[in-house]
DNA sequence: CATTATATGTCAAACGTTTGATATATGTCA
DNA sequence: TGACATATATCAAACGTTTGACATATAATG
């Protein structure tokens, strides 16, 4: 490949003409700067960023630590991180942990290596210690570290407390609520919160059913949905935690012999795409998933380039109501 | 952060000493070793992959372009790519080409600029004589560009074949087949192909409907489903050309008051994880994701390495019956 | 004792850029 | 004329590694 001296030599310039021209600064006569660009035609010459990103101290590269890009909302949270990656200039690294604590860590040290611009975390397994101490511009997705690390999440309160009056002014009277691991400390725990909440206001029977939230098996969400079923033969409405198990939750009513929304209601969190799916439609509080992804690449740049930046966002979030309630 | 040169200077020793101690070259003490070891822990120290990099001209990064990650079936081979990758020591960056010509063509610049191992390609959008210029390590998924170029492709016509014998098998007599644009060069319409051999061998009635298979537009399907339903009254089964439009088809009917399979039967492509999450569990024919993402990892290696490799990789496809057949 | 193999370490160039310091014209304005 | 802005170019250092060439010390061998 044709380096920078290979385009100078043969324009009869000198690297530093080259380099100018190509980085638009100091005064380059119009016969100089058309002639270099044309010498780069001729030699098909492409800087090598390894080179700049050497000198500069930075790749233009944002780390994107997921538990899995197979899962439709970390895929959705993807396309919209590398959609406004590019807006900006910058590449997307994805990086799948699957929430196994060492591929995580090492996923961490290989980004510092490669000078990242910053991580974005949608995965945290590891202690606070480990993100506090690494040194480099991050954004954590749904989960608050400390009073330092900028986090974003939907109202997942406010969330929590859509899905829950939408199901009882629909007239549910026993409601079950399917989430993942409480004892985590992920922001998506106030669902639940809001949920009891809610129930207790308004003196509602209801079942909470924790999952351990392994995003790989699926099929623990289909026998607990018919466990459910079969304990709590009554239950007339189902807020889950994510809209896969909403679809699940309707798979086994179905499977049940029971109609969704007639005998059961059912709602969903997260709003992916697939919710549209279904027959009936599933019922989802939408997380602003674009704008979680807009806010954590500037984020990152915010703090890359020094800027001021807001510690806590948390995003609105969006009743949509289709046809399961 | 901490330099090669700090780690020398505090161990006492040369660069070059700390370097060998690294790469495990030349002869170096157990005492020097561990000395250098210690040092490295006490500074904190992280090499610095860009200038590894720079200097053995390639980045271990291997470049993955899809039309978009959100869509399941790129989400699915995006996590194996990346798993494999991960486990040949290589990261993977992540482009979402939109379907759009000038991103993609910037995509495949930047990766060359960047030194890239190689460039998975999943978009193609185009002319082939762009991917044939670009001397860098590539690896196409379902699209044949020429003899020189490797790609990776399920066996589409025996899938075709497949699923098209399945639902005359069951007694279908009417049978659409849902598929994209036909005029695009892809293997994926050898599965149309296959369609069309087996329903002229068994002299069976049936509408080829192709969709401009645009990745992000969902809502298209469903019209089509129904526009589809209410011109062919007495269709009694659908090939779908992936698993979302089959999932369209199953709501199509089910809104049209079709029972899905007494009436009808669907089988989709593709074999996503999503079609175990509706009720009746769609068929379909399964792709083999992982070992197309695994495959593909070891074709760029091999090119990189100057191994020999295969240039047409065909892999076997594999019939799922579940519950719409 | 000379020779050789083994063990350990140092030096400096190279990778492909960017950039500050410096030099030298040319033209314009007061 | 001097001062100044404009235009162009050169040189060399720097970014943080790796690595071939070379140096030295020690131990084993003939």
């Amino acid at each position: 490949m044709a380096t920078i001296h290979d385009v100078a030599l043969k324009a009869g310039v000198s690297v530093t003409t080259v380099s100018r021209v190509m980085n638009n600064r100091g005064y380059i006569s119009e016969r100089t700067r058309s002639k270099v660009f044309q010498t780069m035609e001729e030699l098909n010459y492409h800087p090598n960023e390894i080179a700049r990103s050497l000198l500069r101290k930075r790749s233009n590269v944002i780390g994107l630590i997921i538990p899995a890009v197979s899962h439709p909302f970390f895929a959705e949270l993807a396309n919209h991180v590398e959609y406004y990656a590019y807006q900006s200039g910058c590449k997307v690294l994805l990086c799948n942990s699957q929430l196994d604590p060492v591929k995580e860590k090492e996923y961490i040290d290989m980004l510092k290596r490669n000078m990242v611009d910053g991580i974005v975390m949608g995965s945290h397994t590891l202690e606070v210690d480990a993100y506090r101490n690494l040194h480099s511009p991050i954004v954590t997705i749904d989960r608050r570290i400390d009073e330092d690390i900028p986090y974003i999440s939907s109202d997942n309160y406010a969330g929590g407390r859509l899905a829950a009056e939408l199901l009882i002014s629909k007239g549910c009277r026993k409601i079950a609520h399917i989430c993942g691991n409480l004892t985590l400390n992920l922001l998506a725990n106030n669902r639940s919160m809001a949920f009891r909440d809610v129930m207790l206001e308004h003196g509602i029977e209801n079942v909470v059913i924790q999952t351990d939230m392994n995003v790989f098996d699926h099929d623990q969400y289909g026998r607990i949905i018919g466990k459910l079923l079969r304990e709590h033969e009554d239950i007339d409405g189902i807020f889950a935690t994510s809209d896969i198990i909403a679809a699940y939750a309707l798979k086994g009513c179905t499977q049940a012999g029971k109609r969704v929304p007639e005998d059961i209601r059912i709602i969903g969190y997260d709003g992916i795409g697939a919710v549209s799916w279904f027959e009936p439609e599933i019922s989802s509080i939408r997380q602003p998933i674009s704008e979680i992804g807009r806010l954590a690449v500037e984020l990152i740049r915010k703090q890359r380039d020094g800027e001021p930046f807001e510690r806590e966002n948390i995003l609105p979030v969006e009743l949509m109501e289709r046809s399961t309630t």
